[in-house]
DNA sequence: CTGTTAGCGCCTTCAG
DNA sequence: CTGAAGGCGCTAACAG
């Protein structure tokens, strides 16, 4: 009476079913089904089938299908922490172009302690996905340190990475030195750069673009004019703290990140600095919460919809065998600057 | 010479490579490596074993397991866009859930057009997850309107729907009562519930609280007191413009996102409305943000990891067989108000 | 304690 | 144009 039940409540309809019910081999269905372009099936058959597939609702099992074709059409996206500002728009990107190519994308967070190595563990080594986008700094430096054990199909975003995973990367050199030029065709000289974390590889480039073009307009940078810090908003305010204990204050600075320059805002706020009366910022990175800001805040707009795509675009290539180059750069749109009020002249100059 | 390529490239060790190098049969193998309790193995063989295992990097293929135990151990979770404020605890708290029971979560972004039906047929029907979480209202829709195959496993997150489908709700009505009667103590009797879209479920919930705790202070409400617009910044920014022109002005409002607030009170500086001198202000959700805008904005915390959290574990307890009730409420912790510095006493009171 | 045997649901030669 | 047969990698009885 129990005997037989898990056979008993198997629900979906599988080939077999459809073959039943239009009489002919399972093996026919799924010439059918897939529209194998190297079989030519009888119209009547054919009909017949579909018919049969139809009524009974039948989808094809992808861990089946994956486990002897061997893939499995899902692409991975690892994300630090999904609720960041610019992550959405890698995702829809990434999303957008896995969708026109068949692909399903799926995304794991890996805010969690350990969750990175997991996440990637459960998705690549136990082969639930083809390939692996990395966005995940935290995953990225594991990798660095040695992890080399079936990372075969990855792409790393936004990170140069040793050792021979391929990267796509954005300007974020030019996209700073937009900001800052920003800052000085606007009349400042004392600008200070308000960056991530020491060490890292955004932060790097990012540093490296106000360096660039405070030099190119003539102007001297020495390394204290770089103030280190994180990410988020806390970060961005206890770096502005320190960046208006400076004596002599700077006039302007360029914020490494949006929630950074959130951070940083409340700091000036706080000690009476008025924005951009006291203070001209631009921020990296925007979103549209940046235009209800308070002043709306001048930002650069980098092309990150264009990131996820092209990363994406990047892992089919690699997918399909072709070479993909160990660094590639986004291609078009450059980075925008999006004027807002957050920037004017200085006041003693 | 290309002939039997493809099985040479075969790189992934299978059981088989195992049970060969240790030599025993691939289903002892199997049987030590999931630590199958049923069995008691030598424990020389079963070191031989492990050794192999080890020495060849063997990890279990998911697909071929997924197959057969028809389970495939990964929950996906929708939602509609990543990057929104209140996403990344609900994502942490099903993650860690997930985790701590030994599933994988996957979540899928269904910002794209038709990406919500998409993902929930990939996933679900094909057979990629055991369950689902549905934080998507635009999938919510559409489920309510007739998709009604393959929905087995499917936890709705705050939102009830019709048609028996297990959903889990916080308790808005009480986060919103609780903010309003933060206004109400503070003096405020002309307020105004900056709601979101209308005919949603949680926003009548939270428009619900507001007219509760109103009432309960013996302050009438009108229907024209609930302003309804969308959920983002732009949406608060126009809700409120349509606040602000309404005579007599109210002296505080309570609103139903914290980006619909951000929004919200960008018009209240447009219009030279100072917060909270002239306008007192709640918003509904909490973020690490809240405390850097200007002013730091008083808000409602809602238990968003506890929701994600348990929207797991009920998924948990469907998988196992346990009956879930068709709608439970998010248990402790309650919502918290954070004081902050948007609310103030009225000016003319 | 360990090996043998059947599949899971699907794809893919190879015959007919 | 269609059917038969083998196998993807793994699990789970059932024997020994």
């Amino acid at each position: 009476m129990v005997a037989g039940n898990a056979k008993a409540l198997r629900l979906v309809t599988t080939l077999a079913d459809v073959a039943r019910e239009a009489d002919v081999d399972l093996s026919t269905v799924s010439r059918v089904l897939r529209n194998d372009p190297r079989t030519r099936v009888a119209e009547r058959t054919r009909d017949r089938i579909l018919g049969a597939a139809e009524r009974l609702g039948y989808v094809a099992n992808a861990n089946a299908r994956s486990l002897v074709r061997r893939q499995t059409m899902t692409i991975g996206l690892l994300i630090p922490t999904i609720g960041g500002f610019i992550y959405s728009d890698v995702v829809r990107g990434a999303g957008d172009s896995a969708r026109e190519r068949g692909y399903l994308l799926v995304v794991a967070d890996t805010s969690g302690t350990g969750s990175a190595e997991e996440s990637f563990h459960s998705l690549v080594r136990e082969g639930r996905v083809d390939g692996l986008l990395i966005a995940s700094g935290q995953l990225t430096d594991v990798i660095e340190r040695g992890l080399t054990s079936g990372i075969g199909n990855c792409v790393i975003l936004n990170r140069q990475i040793k050792g021979g995973l391929p990267s796509i990367i954005e300007d974020d050199e030019l996209g700073m030195a937009l900001g800052v030029t920003e800052l000085i065709d606007a009349g400042h000289r004392r600008i200070v750069c308000l960056a991530g974390p020491r060490n890292v590889d955004t932060t790097r480039r990012r540093a490296k673009g106000f360096s660039r073009s405070m030099r190119s307009h003539g102007i001297p940078v020495s390394a204290a004019d770089v103030i280190y810090s994180g990410f988020d908003e806390a970060d961005g305010f206890s770096g502005m703290s320190q960046v208006l204990r400076l004596s002599p204050r700077p006039s302007a600075v360029a914020v490494g990140s949006l929630a950074t320059a959130i951070g940083a805002m409340a700091a000036c706020r706080e000690r009476g600095v008025r924005i951009p009366e006291d203070m001209s910022m631009v921020a990296f990175h925007d979103a549209p919460i940046a235009e209800f800001l308070s002043p709306p805040l001048t930002t650069v707009a980098m092309p990150l919809y264009e990131l996820g795509r092209q990363a994406m675009d990047l892992m089919h290539d690699r997918l399909q065998g072709v070479e993909v180059p160990q660094l590639t750069r986004v291609q078009s749109p450059p980075p925008i600057l999006r004027r807002r009020r957050s920037v004017a002249a200085p006041r003693h100059d």
